[in-house]
DNA sequence: GTTACGCATGTAATCGATTCCAAGATGATC
DNA sequence: GATCATCTTGGAATCGATTACATGCGTAAC
């Protein structure tokens, strides 16, 4: 592959001139950039970036460190990061954390051998020493979705706790009492903030919310499925499940199934992230949504702001209630809850 | 951060040395290996990937292209070969060219500026020069899912028409004559072969497929939802539209439900592609099912072996027919024609 | 006509690794 | 004790870019 030297012989110049020309310096004569722009469409060069980067220190790359690629939300995350990233002139690597630890640890861990100029991460944990050390030692980095508390990293994130007490709203309102959660991981703020939410919207309510209606998931749909075939063992089972999030709501719905059940005749539904299959599901899933692709774009604008210098800002944006048929018959129109969504396509 | 100048002078040894400890190079003492490995540990020291791959010439990295990660079959696709890979001690930068040929050349190329060491592409269009010249110059490349004819790259793909035979033989059997097809870019090898495989399928029953009964999509579920409108515009439209991908599947449902039409009563539908959610919809979705990590696992071994040298080869796995009842009521077990599966759960 | 300034250009250092080559040390062999 | 092979080590070149500094030339100012 044509190097900047081929391209300086070529042009009759020197590589310096190339350079110049390359990164559009002022001080390059008319005549000299004519020769060098012929010479690189002649060898078809190419700058290579990592000679670029290793000189220049930059590599104008952003890593992204999900928790689960499977998962819609997450990837609906990760194309409006790629999206932002790319308008804003950088490329996206994106690590697959699999919700595993030790995985994360990985990606973090080759992401930065690689010099990537910023880190996004949505914790899949408490926090390995490994990130915490990233973060101090002054790797530009945002977290999304969840974070670490304690770490002194700007946060992007939706807050859901005001759909979730319309949710609890609407729930009592079709007569539910004994409402269940299937929870994420506690070392996740998305895990324990949502069972938070749950709860005290509940409290409002007068309602309990019992250890034993408080199943303990782990984001993916096979734990989801467990949860509530534990729920359905009870002398007395919910009569509704909020599933944390959609690939859980996908586990139950699994084992709701598997015992000839039927929602929301014999059990209830909802779902924490909202995603366009829910309109198509049997019966179509009540569901929090949160603003998915502002959210990639802040944490974007976020981590750009730090590299470049300017002072980062954490971001909360608010998640909506989506009122579908899986708790029950929507109320008529008129007696809809504020901030409440009546949607009924994607 | 610390480089292996830093560590070398902490050891007190030449960076040779150290580069030596690091790479294991035989001919080191045991003296100097333990001082230099407690250097490295002091000062948390990690080998820039940059300046290395400078001079060796080799990232250890793949990249991947596919046409849009929102559809869960690529999103699937790219997690397995995300394993492959890091089983195989590479990483993946993951490019999402959104069915927009422009921007697959944008990720092509900034893939190749990178200097990544292989490339699987699953190309949106019949193949830009710039792919053509990739292929060409000699970046070990292979092409998954989809590929462009004649250009000589190994292809990792699955070959649908066995399945797509039995899924005419149960639509046929079901006592459907009308049967449409919405279909991919004509310009993808999956867009036209399917269309292909199809009505090969119907000939073998004696239908026809009018040129009313392809629908012109582009994967994406908008397309679908129009090309399904068409359809049920028409004087006589078709007891069946069969999907040619899961996203329009998901648009054809749309527009169904817009309508106030019932699958299957009113309308069957079929689709290529199955995804978790097709056992949820309503109706539960009949599709065909690529062994899709397979394709993933053996995508990346072909790259791999390209890479290190040895001689790379095209492999082509069976797709499989899932009966569910968005098509009728399935036959009963025995009447099951052959490599038929009946799949209830994911 | 001399001085000075600015522009265009080239030489060479540099980024952080790997690796060839030479050289010193050690030990074995005769 | 000299010779030679083997092992360990360091110096320096190299990968492909960017950029500080020096140089040469032309033009304007006095």
């Amino acid at each position: 592959m044509a190097s900047i030297k081929d391209v300086a012989a070529e042009a009759g110049v020197s590589v310096a001139t190339v350079s110049r020309v390359l990164n559009d310096h002022p001080s390059v004569s008319a005549d000299a950039r004519a020769r060098v722009l012929a010479a690189v469409e002649a060898l078809g060069y190419r700058p290579n970036a990592v000679a670029r980067s290793l000189r220049t220190d930059q590599t104008r790359t952003l890593g992204l460190v999900i928790s689960d690629v499977l998962n819609p939300y997450f990837t609906e995350l990760a194309r409006s990061v790629e999206e932002e990233a790319r308008a804003l002139g950088y490329s996206v690597i994106i690590g697959n954390a699999d919700e595993r630890p030790e995985l994360q640890d990985h990606h973090v861990r080759t992401l930065l051998d690689r010099r990537i100029d910023g880190l996004l991460v949505s914790p899949t944990d408490g926090g390995s020493p490994l990130m915490l050390d990233a973060a101090r030692s002054g790797t530009p980095m945002v977290f999304v979705d969840r974070w670490i508390p304690g770490v002194d990293v700007p946060v992007v994130r939706a807050d859901g706790r005001a759909a979730v007490r319309d949710l609890v709203a609407h729930l009592h309102g079709l007569g539910h009492r004994r409402l269940a959660i299937i929870a994420g991981p506690a070392a996740t703020t998305t895990g324990s903030e949502r069972v938070d939410a749950f709860r005290d919207a509940l409290r409002e309510y007068g309602l309990p919310l019992p250890d034993a209606y408080i199943g303990q998931g782990d984001f993916q749909a096979a734990s989801g499925r467990r949860a509530t075939e534990e729920f359905l063992d009870l002398a007395e089972p919910p009569e509704v499940v909020f599933a944390a999030d959609n690939l859980m709501a996908l586990g139950a719905l699994d084992a709701v199934r598997a015992r000839g059940l039927r929602v929301p005749d014999d059990i209830a539904l909802a779902a924490f992230d909202d995603i366009p299959w829910f309109v198509h599901t049997d019966p179509p899933i009540t569901a929090i949504a949160q603003p998915t692709p502002e959210l990639g774009r802040a944490a974007v604008r976020a981590v750009v702001d730090r590299i470049e210098g300017r002072p980062p800002q954490s971001v909360t944006l608010p998640a909506t209630l989506v009122v579908r048929r899986s708790c029950g018959e929507p109320p008529a129109m008129d007696s809809t809850p504020m901030n409440v969504t009546q949607r009924s396509n994607p």
